[in-house]
DNA sequence: AGCAAACGTTAGTAGCACTAACGTTTGCTG
DNA sequence: CAGCAAACGTTAGTGCTACTAACGTTTGCT
């Protein structure tokens, strides 16, 4: 948000929207620079941690358990097969689909980017405790499971 | 983030910047889609409330008192002076300067969207108790003031 | 007088999320 | 089994927030 210098004691400043996006910029901020020193953004991670977890998928697979939409799903993986990380065959099962799989490269590409995020949890949460960091989270996971829930029906009228 | 309707249960999901990009992505979704009834975003909200506050004001002095950059505040500000919200001025006494305020119409539209905006509080948090709220809304303040003091240092080495 | 700074403006970039349209391939159903 | 709907991958484009770079004008300090 550049520089605030004269600081911004409009009215807003107390809501939960603005302090949750706020904060949620300045965690962007963080992971995205701690991901761009080793050339990679929000994306590739979540495209090789659910390569990982789930293994070799289809495009549309992956696009749904990792919530990366379909039509960037095809970019995200053009950047990360261009850099050797992961690799794109065509199904011979099933010529409508790409068979997805993390490559050697990948999985340390990963490695790496978990280390960076998992020192940016630190330096977000550093003026809370432990307890505090806990709370947190709950409070964040509560929410964010309402939201889930509300905001997709997942056809609630069949 | 479309429908992520087969879950996703990778690893990121407990991060507390996962959580907290995700919900506020839940809120940025609420407020914008609350903001767009009435023809608005963010930076319009953000400009007229700034300007109700501070009271009228060069686009600079406006862009620093807002976290509004600088050349997004030029379109921000086209956009309302089109929709006779705001009014822009050249200042007599520097011809650098346009002088920016608020019209009777664009009052009113704060008007509507503040109400929106309370309304998205109330819809964010609501699996939150009264003390919940409480405790999430402080918790956040303290990261953001922690982010806000270390991540502009202000010229700290003078 | 001269120069640095502030101002407004334009243009362009990045990241994340999403819509629309298209051609191909499957696979169910009548 | 013919036909059609659905799934798949792809391209192109939009929106919002945030930011960088460059430019010409105007100030104001030295």
């Amino acid at each position: 948000m550049q520089n605030p210098s004269e600081k911004t004691p409009a009215g807003w400043e107390s809501l939960p929207s603005w302090l949750l996006t706020q904060t949620a910029q300045h965690a962007h901020r963080l992971v995205g620079d701690a991901f761009s020193v080793v050339h990679a953004r929000g994306y590739h991670y979540r495209l090789l941690a659910t390569l990982e977890t789930f293994g070799p998928a289809s495009q549309a697979a992956l696009g749904r358990r990792s919530g990366i939409h379909v039509s960037d799903m095809v970019a995200t993986i053009n950047e990360l097969a261009d850099r050797g990380l992961v690799e794109r065959a065509p199904d011979p099962a099933d010529r409508r689909r790409n068979i997805i799989s993390l490559t050697a490269a990948g999985q340390r590409q990963l490695r790496r980017l978990e280390e960076r995020l998992a020192e940016c949890q630190d330096e977000l949460l550093a003026p809370l405790s432990a307890e505090e960091r806990q709370r947190l989270t709950e409070l964040l996971s509560r929410l964010l499971d309402h939201h889930r829930r509300t905001g997709t029906p997942e056809e609630p009228w069949r």
